[in-house]
DNA sequence: ACAAAAGTGTTGTAACTACACCCATGT
DNA sequence: ACATGGGTGTAGTTACAACACTTTTGT
């Protein structure tokens, strides 16, 4: 499987090939607003710039795990679960020469950032308060944010941003962040509830907060919502 | 932006780079069934095997120019509309080497193939009757039906597939063959008419069918389709 | 005591599903 | 004449959107 011939200048192809990596687009909540981490660059180009986390592909690894490493190595972050939304590709994209982006989501509970690993500097940034990104990053949020809107519908994602008890009002706060919309308490209360992703747990509540019954979400009921919600009903 | 030194022995770079590719699921329609078009391998690996039409990615062009421009030299097909699905990097996917695809599909009026161009065999093959797919394409096809089932809801590409003028039990036809299920007809005319995406044309009808009423795709309408349908209601 | 957030139910309306008969064409 | 496919409307049901007051907690 060896495709190259090593030479003193490097590794020698017979055509020109594209540099591939791998960028993730890493979003939090903080009960409020979605928030987005984003790492200072510390070298050329955009210098001083922020960017999302991400790096050069291996040739051992396929994207995901790629996307995996470089995340876990830039912020020490290991999502569950990545999304692949997008590559990008236009040639002039990055000034060192041609490099291919391939780009993931992923939803992270913001207490699990250990703040600034070995890399430079990791920090969350609220959506709507965002420095000026470098390459072709501001692109990529607009993307991933998209595919977040559109995915948040069919896959249990939103729940990974929670703890595993949460309130509903809560729950409401993160989808209005992420739709960019308000809702509704009690028609919202009742399509989770009637959609059964989500069962009533304890009523219980730590001090230190207002009260509030307590939901958890429910994995196995989630391949219902997805067909409940994906119009398979007739058309 | 020249990023390699050439040598004696091709374009040499200072790490290995994978190999990039796109590859096209072309789907087409006649009438009842679901098509794919797929080209016949002429050479090494999977020489015979059937395969999606693509090729490796230049220099000067972004992986959606790249998906257009294989896809018109081996069929000449040139698609109103290609939409990216998927990036598959498996590191042993190619038995040549390093070799990531960018895969698209696309949806083409059966009539506009042109017959197998300069390059090998193109065939049109109805979705539950495919020769053996070369590489990974069999999952690669998965994806690409899953990504038409996901898109058909929220983007106009159904109509892509039938002429400017189309009769309701054609229009159903064609989602029952994507979606793969049977619709009531009543209801199912019920609904693209609300939906404002498909308007009554003359009730003429030519020769040699039977009659029935024209349609035709009201592209301005489309936007109210798409909010309308992806749920921005209230939660 | 007051302000802020959370809990709860009902009602009108719109959308959906299910369903049956007639008509035109082609054989 | 018969079979096939196409055209059309209604009624029961469900899902949805809109809406206001009470209770608790923290200040």
């Amino acid at each position: 499987m060896q495709d190259y011939i090593k030479t003193d200048k490097g590794y020698a192809y017979e055509y020109p090939r594209a540099a591939v990596t791998t960028d993730s687009v890493i979003f939090g909540f903080d009960g409020q607003e979605l928030l987005v981490l984003l790492i200072k660059r510390g070298g050329e180009p955009y210098k001083g710039c922020w960017a999302f986390p991400g790096g050069f592909l291996n040739m051992d690894e396929t994207v995901e795990e790629c996307a995996f490493r470089e995340l876990k190595e830039e912020t020490g972050l290991e999502p569950d679960q990545m999304e692949q939304f997008g590559v990008f590709s236009a040639v002039d994209r990055d000034p060192r020469g041609r490099v291919l982006t391939v780009s993931f989501y992923a939803l992270i509970k913001k207490e699990q950032v250990s703040g600034g690993d070995d890399a430079a500097d990791a920090r969350w940034f609220p959506i709507n308060a965002l420095p000026p990104l470098a390459f072709d990053h501001s692109d990529m949020l607009r993307e991933a944010l998209a595919a977040l809107k559109r995915d948040i519908y069919h896959k249990p994602i939103g729940f990974m941003l929670l703890d595993e008890h949460f309130t509903m009002p809560q729950l409401q706060r993160l989808y209005e962040a992420i739709l960019g919309e308000q809702f509704d308490r009690r028609n919202f209360q009742k399509k989770m509830l009637a959609s059964g992703v989500v069962e009533e747990q304890g009523v219980e509540r730590a001090m230190g907060h207002r009260p509030g019954k307590l939901f958890s979400f429910v994995p196995e009921n989630y391949d219902q919502m997805k067909e409940h919600d994906s119009r398979a009903k007739e058309f």
